[in-house]
DNA sequence: TATAATCGTTAACCTAGGTTAAAAAAATGA
DNA sequence: TCATTTTTTTAACCTAGGTTAACGATTATA
């Protein structure tokens, strides 16, 4: 029994229009979400409304605000960029199989390493990597990702705005 | 039995000098470390030497490179600020322990699930906030930070130079 | 204690990216 | 299909932060 099967097999489904939002900043939100089917968003907004992207989601990624499942409330907001189907599961019954399933809780600890991993990757670009090189890199890892994001929505996720990115792309050279 | 004590328990200690480093990028180290006494910081370097600071490491804090547990090699250094004592531990036997003891894994769960908070907040920061806002934040969190590291450091970690760090700082007003 | 190394500050100048606004292009919907 | 909304581009101007270099203040080390 991994997290996916757990997540299939007692997880509720429910289906989101495009715009919608799976629950936003600040709600009290501990379920664990899997997308089935559709494109997704994770953003932040600060008090303007200006709006910085987290990550992208595609089916079979799997997502929850980390503070919000410690108790806290939800740090960002999931929005959907397309229609989507999503699975959820509270925390607290992942926590519970994981408490009584030792192969079990071996497959979070799996999925929480590559959740590690992908989160590092993200600080070392944020971090060490100017726009143009992050942007270089995203089209690399993601060739077709223009197909599915607009290039407003792949400035925010770079930490850039619309305008900066659209001069990267035309940029002589 | 949780994370802590397995290590100290089973884990080997080992002191470093001052400038000395645990391992350095490109290392194969799959090793969990815990800090017992000493400062640290976990740093990138790029092919120019400059360097981008990670995380600064104190007594009770424990790091490894989740790239090179993963059976890659370190993606970034861990370099001793001062004198320090650490104990380490195989990923291997920290995985073992996991995979036959239902409340050690647990414990990893939680270490993980901690792990994820700090990095979610660190990625909030840097694509969310601008270097003055990431300055106060670090002062407010942390008020007596300048202790224990340089400027110039705080600044790599920052994300910015050390000339921009002293600039705001003594920015009018 | 003297000497060297590192740290922090300041200044001058430069560049990446932000802001605003307008217009063209593309996607969406009635 | 036509109208509306959204996306992308372009331009002008602005600002945060990078770069280099010099100098004084600290801190280490011979």
């Amino acid at each position: 029994m991994n997290f996916i099967s757990l997540v299939k097999q007692f997880g509720s489904s429910q289906c989101y229009k495009k715009k919608s939002y799976v629950f936003s900043q600040g709600d009290k939100d501990s379920y664990i979400y899997l997308v089935l089917e559709g494109v997704l968003k994770a953003c932040y907004y600060d008090k303007d409304g200006k709006e910085y992207i987290k990550s992208f989601l595609f089916s079979g990624d799997s997502i929850a605000s980390s503070q919000a499942l410690s108790g806290g409330s939800c740090s960002f907001s999931l929005c959907c960029l397309k229609e989507a189907k999503l699975l959820k599961l509270s925390y607290q019954q992942v926590r519970q199989a994981a408490d009584t399933n030792l192969e079990f809780a071996s497959s979070i600890i799996d999925l929480l390493m590559s959740f590690a991993m992908k989160k590092e990757q993200r600080e070392f670009e944020l971090l060490c990597l100017s726009a143009e090189q992050r942007y270089k890199k995203l089209l690399t890892k993601s060739p077709n990702i223009s197909e599915q994001i607009t290039q407003n929505d792949i400035a925010r996720y770079l930490g850039i705005t619309p305008v900066a990115l659209s001069r990267i792309k035309h940029k002589p050279r």
